[in-house]
Parts: structure tokens; C-alpha cells; sequence
DNA sequence: TTTAATGTATACTATATTTGTCTGGTTTTA
DNA sequence: TAAAACCAGACAAATATAGTATACATTAAA
């Protein structure tokens, strides 16, 4: 029931971004300096952020990464998601086949899970990284 | 960001047990083969929800399980917790020491993670066993 | 009082996931 | 063309998950 590591990075690391403008570059060695996130690493959650759509790559001499939309489109459960994949608090909610009874939706578990998860998807995707600059 | 297999077990144990009184004893074979539980897991399971003083156990012969309260006083919270400890969607909102950038309560992310998690740990500890059994 | 049916305790193991690293590219600018 | 960046995918170590095994303790009933 935990967010892993790279996620907590990626936060980090769209977080720092959207201190600079949608067209300022900003090389992945100067952001894992500054967020202290190991380079390699951070190579290859970026390419993760990428695919999403949350950040824009340039290779090459003076390349680098910037935000791809305004941070006030982009939420924890944006970068979550295209780290860590969809969100599934139980398995079943999603696989209804690795629930070893088939209850499937008539499992009352199952359906507060999916209550409850929904209100923690609504809580993720309320939160902006402009919001989270407004008070740094 | 998943809860783990033992967790959905417990919960499915507990639920069982719920149907039966306090007073009657439910042996773990039954339990296991009922609810489609590993049984030498399950058994390790119950030990934690032991130890939580969520369920009492009886040894020997005729032995088994039963719940250790009324249902009604037994949440999703209590039952995850027993099986894996407290609840930190994020390292570093139980051990600072987790965030590299050592921001603790200053970060934005961190505060915004607390929030939700604290609706996360609202919205499970509201939701007892009693509650489950209304709608089976 | 012995025996069989239970749960207890702890160590062990296999697999999957996490958290990276490595090697060898490709692209771009000067 | 050379250097500075990112890309892609394989690899690897550490940790967590999901169970299993072995030996033991307790209890009820014959």
C-alpha cells in the first residue's frame, strides 16, 4: 500500500520542472543533482513520463527535458499513473479473475475497495504541480 | 500501490468468521477450503490477526478461530494494518529520513500526500465487518 | 493416559518486484 | 566529425511477497 520509489522521484522530478518555462530545457544531470535522484534512474522514469505525455525530450547537444502542458494539467495521479501503471488497490478490481471466489462484483469487499479507491483516484487527480509551486 | 495477497485473505477470513457468533469456533481447514486460502498461509495470517486481538484461536482438538469482538468493531483499517503494519503511501510520511532532499514537512508533495492518505485511512477505518455482512 | 486433531513458532524457499546499472546505440549542435 | 545529450533494452542486486516445511504445544475424548 505504498507509492515506490521511482514515483516519489517522478514527483520530484515534474515538480522541479515546472519551475521553468514550457520551453526552457533542463538536462536530466541538473535535475538529479538537484533532486538527488540517481542519473540512470532517472533516464528511464523520464522516458516513462514521456510516453505519457507529461514531459517533452530534446537529444543532442544542449538537450534536455521540459514540461510537455501547463503544470496545472498535469496531476500526481497523471505521473503516478504513467510510473506505476493504473491504480489498483485489490487486484480483483481489475483482474475479477484473481479473486479465487468469482464473487466478482458481489464480493461486498470489492465494492467498498471500489469506493475507497475511487476517492483516493479523485484526491490524486485534484492535485496539480501548479498548486504544488504555489506554496514552495 | 496495491494492497497484498495476505490482506485480501484476511479480509475474506474475517468475513467469514463474521457469520458465525462469537462463541462458535471455526477450524482453520474449513476456513482455508471455504474462502480458497492457501492453508498453512492462512494459518501464519491468522496469527498476526491474533496478535491484533482482531480474532481469538482455540488449540486441540475441536479447536479453531473466532472473532475476538463484534464486528462492528472491526474495520478494513484494523484488519490491514494487522496483516502489514501502518499504512505510508509514501516512505517519507513516516520516516523523514526517506526523502533525500531532508524537506520533511516543508516539501509540497509531502503535504498533499498526507492529506490524501489521511482520507485513505478515514475512508478504511469506516467501514466494518458488521457493515460487509448487510449486503451478502 | 494415550492419541488424534488442532493451532504455534520459526526457518526456509521460490518467485516477483523494486531499484537501480550497463552497454551500445541515436540525435543534435557546434 | 566530435561531443553532448537522450534512447532502448538487457542485466543484476536487494528486497518483498507468497507460500511451504518441520518440529512442537495444547486440548478433548476414547
Amino acid at each position: 500500500m505504498q507509492l515506490n520509489q521511482a514515483t516519489d522521484y517522478a514527483f520530484r522530478a515534474v515538480l522541479y520542472l515546472t519551475r521553468f518555462g514550457s520551453e526552457e530545457v533542463v538536462n536530466a544531470q541538473v535535475i538529479a543533482e538537484k533532486e538527488e535522484i540517481p542519473m540512470r534512474f532517472l533516464l528511464k522514469i523520464m522516458r516513462s513520463l514521456i510516453k505519457a505525455g507529461i514531459v517533452k525530450s530534446y537529444r543532442g547537444v544542449d538537450g534536455g527535458y521540459s514540461l510537455a502542458k501547463p503544470p496545472q494539467d498535469i496531476t500526481l495521479l497523471d505521473v503516478l499513473e504513467a510510473v506505476e501503471g493504473p491504480v489498483k488497490i485489490n487486484r480483483c478490481l481489475i483482474e475479477p479473475e484473481y479473486c479465487s471466489k468469482k464473487w466478482a462484483n458481489h464480493c461486498p469487499i470489492h465494492q467498498v475497495l471500489n469506493g475507497i479507491q475511487s476517492n483516493l483516484l479523485n484526491d490524486l487527480a485534484s492535485c496539480n504541480f501548479a498548486q504544488l509551486t504555489e506554496n514552495i
